[in-house]
DNA sequence: CAGCATCCAGAGCGATACTG
DNA sequence: CAGTATCGCTCTGGATGCTG
């Protein structure tokens, strides 16, 4: 860790040895954030999140499901039924990562007009036209 | 809210408009928070950053420090002397996005080994071999 | 020192079609 | 209903080399 610098600066940050990366690359998929929200409130099945969550195709729907599922972030149980039931519910792991977004979302909220004008002086300083 | 419907599931989820995809889609960069991370208590030069974020090549870290600056996260302060010194500092608003995302590095710390072994029991379960 | 331009490989994701 | 399989594009990001 320390080196006998006395300078400050260092400060390093590891790529790998960042936990907030290691959320983020778990989060940052087009889709999961968007689905752990449309399932925070209770059960629900494979269809209803093809509604829920708007644009999703099927294909990405279930992939993104299995890497929750792999994670731990929610559970898939099929209901031996004809036709085919299956419920998708979060884990209370995901649960609380749902909570600790609220951060976010709230951060978002508050500065969104900001930033959406931050970057419109910006891209009208650098492209004149 | 409630259309006259009894049943509950409705529950959908907008990628546009959902305000955490928002901060995810600046944020979820491979790199944005890490450089967020470094710079998070003090101005900071550009090859500091180079070394201090650890993998990021050149071209990966102008990019990034362009859009961090454009969102108004952070400031890029040219001091004309020889050899040029840039300094780059986060923004209020950057530091309250560096708050927020305490919440979600928590988060990861306390359950960064259930996941883990989450994982590894799937990965098991789904592949004997 | 700080950065831009070019080239290139791979991941991510959408569209579409088929199945238990 | 709840998936799986295949194709192909787009976009990210790494490597390298050139400049003020």
């Amino acid at each position: 860790m320390s080196q006998g610098n006395t300078r400050v600066t260092p400060q390093v940050v590891n790529a790998h040895a960042c936990p907030v990366r290691e959320v983020l690359d778990r989060v940052a998929g087009k889709w999961s954030v968007l689905i752990i929200v449309a399932a925070a409130h209770g059960p629900i099945r494979f269809t209803e999140l093809e509604r829920g969550v708007e644009g999703i195709s099927r294909r990405m729907l279930t992939l993104t499901l299995r890497n929750l599922e792999r994670d731990g972030l929610l559970t898939r149980t099929v209901h031996p039924t004809v036709p085919p039931k299956v419920e998708y519910e979060l884990t209370p792991v995901a649960h609380e990562l749902h909570a600790s977004l609220l951060g976010l979302t709230d951060w978002a909220e508050r500065h969104r007009v900001t930033i959406a004008e931050s970057r419109a002086a910006y891209d009208a300083r650098h492209q004149p036209e």
